[in-house]
DNA sequence: TCTTGAACTTCAAGTTACTTGAAGACCTAC
DNA sequence: GTAGGTCTTCAAGTAACTTGAAGTTCAAGA
């Protein structure tokens, strides 16, 4: 057994299969090596580049954004302060979401603790702090990022808030 | 002028008008009231209701759960406990995007201090530091949430990161 | 008042990033 | 050696918008 299956990179990164193949398909992972019977194997470095691919996915970088990151990361004859200046751009989005995320986390948390305390435990009809989770930013409006691109699909969450 | 218009709402709520008519027509958004020319004009309720579901959508959140949210901010009548269940539920899930964002943030932060100081002015090929940022997390796989869904589609950011 | 151009209207088709399904080959374990 | 899970490819479906077409409405200036 030279590598590992599909299905057990897929259980360590936290990817289905069917999109680990679908990324293979569209170049953003490389073809991987096959087996006599044409499945495929894979190494540590797969491993560790499909982490990379799906953490970036996961806080809604597109898969072209994230193919420049992977390509970054692979290709070391590529200019340093180029990919410094890539990362620096980055990191300001990434701070951006960090900003909204922690007063989203601030709004349900204080959600939660008046719950405990005004409504304890009974149901009421006077529990609508909600509402602060609804306030607009500090800033001017919502748009955190620099080229923010559409779709990010998929999410976490069981089944009601987010974001801020 | 009795209200804002859609342009003005989407302004000030960092939406694009063809979104916030798609919103009213799958339900998330109740009907705008109209004008005589059938234009539609908007209230202070609205670009908060609208602002909460934005930031939702932000963090990954579905359609589907953003309306259990909106409902649950729009109707005092259910029960606090339930309503307090289902915001600990998100607090948890928020609270795992946000262990993971600032994992993000540590190892973009990270790479651009190195490149700083390694290539400190010119290309070189030494910089694969963020190979940090490929190493698995902390805790057993990628799985954050409890009832993760597709899409999330867009996101913000030039580039190329995200995540972690 | 007229008119021009931005902002609005609806509806249909396109896009991204997957997911789901079908039909069949492979491979490990009993 | 055969049952059941895992794999293969390919096609079609889905979510959440976006983009485009074709026409209407409205505020402001000549």
């Amino acid at each position: 057994m030279p590598g590992l299956k599909i299905g057990t990179l897929a259980e360590r990164t936290g990817t289905n299969t069917p999109t680990i193949r679908y990324y293979e398909k569209i170049g953003l992972l490389p073809r991987a090596d096959r087996q006599d019977g044409g499945q495929r194997r894979y190494g540590d470095e797969d491993v560790k580049r499909l982490t990379l691919i799906r953490r970036c996915r996961e806080f809604g970088f597109s898969i072209e954004q994230v193919r420049s990151l992977a390509a970054l990361v692979e290709d070391p004859d590529r200019s340093c302060l180029e990919a410094r200046d890539l990362a620096r751009e980055h990191l300001m989005v990434v701070r951006a979401k960090l900003r909204e995320l922690q007063a989203l986390e601030r709004g349900i948390a204080s959600f939660v603790a008046s719950c405990e305390t005004a409504c304890a435990g009974g149901p009421g009809p006077d529990c609508t702090i909600l509402e602060d989770l609804a306030k607009p930013a500090g800033r001017a409006n919502g748009a955190v990022g620099i080229g923010q691109r559409r779709d990010r699909r998929h999410a976490r969450g069981s089944d009601m808030v987010g974001r801020a």
